[in-house]
DNA sequence: TTTTCCTATGATATATTATAACATTACTCG
DNA sequence: CGAGTAATGTTATAATATATCATAGGAAAA
């Protein structure tokens, strides 16, 4: 009756400041290391995907460069997002053509998502018994993967538990 | 050396006009069955989808719908692209912009696609026990899952065993 | 039969997502 | 400094998808 979303706040998913925190260091360390360079456009767009657990399109991260001062067209955006994605700091949900940030920064591997239909959250599970599983039924069918896309949309946990509609 | 992509003649998945036949009174038979209407151009655009195994983008569709004398504009082509989807006669590959006639047309299911990168054939695989993984795997974490999207990329057991570069 | 209604299609315009191509800057390294 | 590379700026356009309103056509009600 109230909302129909339900509030960041009462995310289970929340992340606290300090994780956020924690994701930055790891990315820049990562580069460090990496001699990858995270210039200040490739950096924002990383903090504006952790700040929104929903992902973000490219035109709107493109939307937020220019509030934030930077004078950006379309392709710096993808620029900035193919960098992410490419050193495994980002990733596409390509059902939704939304990006999110990575929850096991510089790991490569092939995520899993789960996008609530009621909270438009995107969570990333690590689930690598599934990669197992997924890799050994194609492989039996003579199928070498290389990358795979699997994206679930349904109900999260809390905006199943918060008895609405 | 001689071809970079295998020819569609030489493909284990190509199908023979049997089964396109087959497909076509499937879907014809499912139409009467439930009163849908499968109009000529529904048809035509499903015809298109079966007859390629690499899958068709909208676009692509809507120009052979003109070719084939429709005086077509996009949201017929992704009128028809609706009604198929919708009744189950076709699936989207999100992750490449795509749709291909589904191999089980008719049956409400959540597919499991392999996208060969060398000869770009897209093939489906009815993966119940895949399903059954990730339904689980979620479960686990509380997502009740709607649809799921399942699409691996890498090589075709038949592109991996003609032993090229 | 005429009217009504519903479904599908036609037609126009535009929104959204993404990239090509070439110019410029900026930094590193020799 | 000068050359080379990586990143960004800039302009244009491609590719994908939908909103909106108009029209047609057939089935069902009156």
């Amino acid at each position: 009756m109230t909302e129909k979303k339900v509030s960041a706040r009462d995310c289970l998913f929340k992340r606290d400041e300090g994780s956020f925190k924690n994701s930055m260091e790891i990315i820049e360390q990562y580069c460090r290391e990496h001699g990858l360079q995270l210039t200040p456009v490739r950096k924002k767009v990383f903090e504006f995907l952790l700040d929104e657990p929903r992902g973000l399109g490219a035109y709107k991260i493109l939307d937020l460069l220019r509030l934030s001062g930077f004078n950006s067209q379309p392709p710096a955006a993808y620029r900035a997002l193919d960098f992410l994605v490419e050193n495994g700091f980002a990733h596409k949900v390509e059902s939704q053509n939304l990006f999110v940030a990575c929850t096991k920064p510089g790991s490569h591997h092939s995520p899993v998502f789960m996008i609530c239909k009621k909270c438009d959250r995107v969570s990333e599970t690590q689930s690598t018994s599934l990669d197992a599983n997924i890799s050994d039924s194609l492989r039996l069918s003579g199928f070498e993967i290389e990358h795979a896309v699997i994206e679930a949309e349904g109900i999260c946990s809390v905006c199943a538990g918060s008895g609405s509609s």
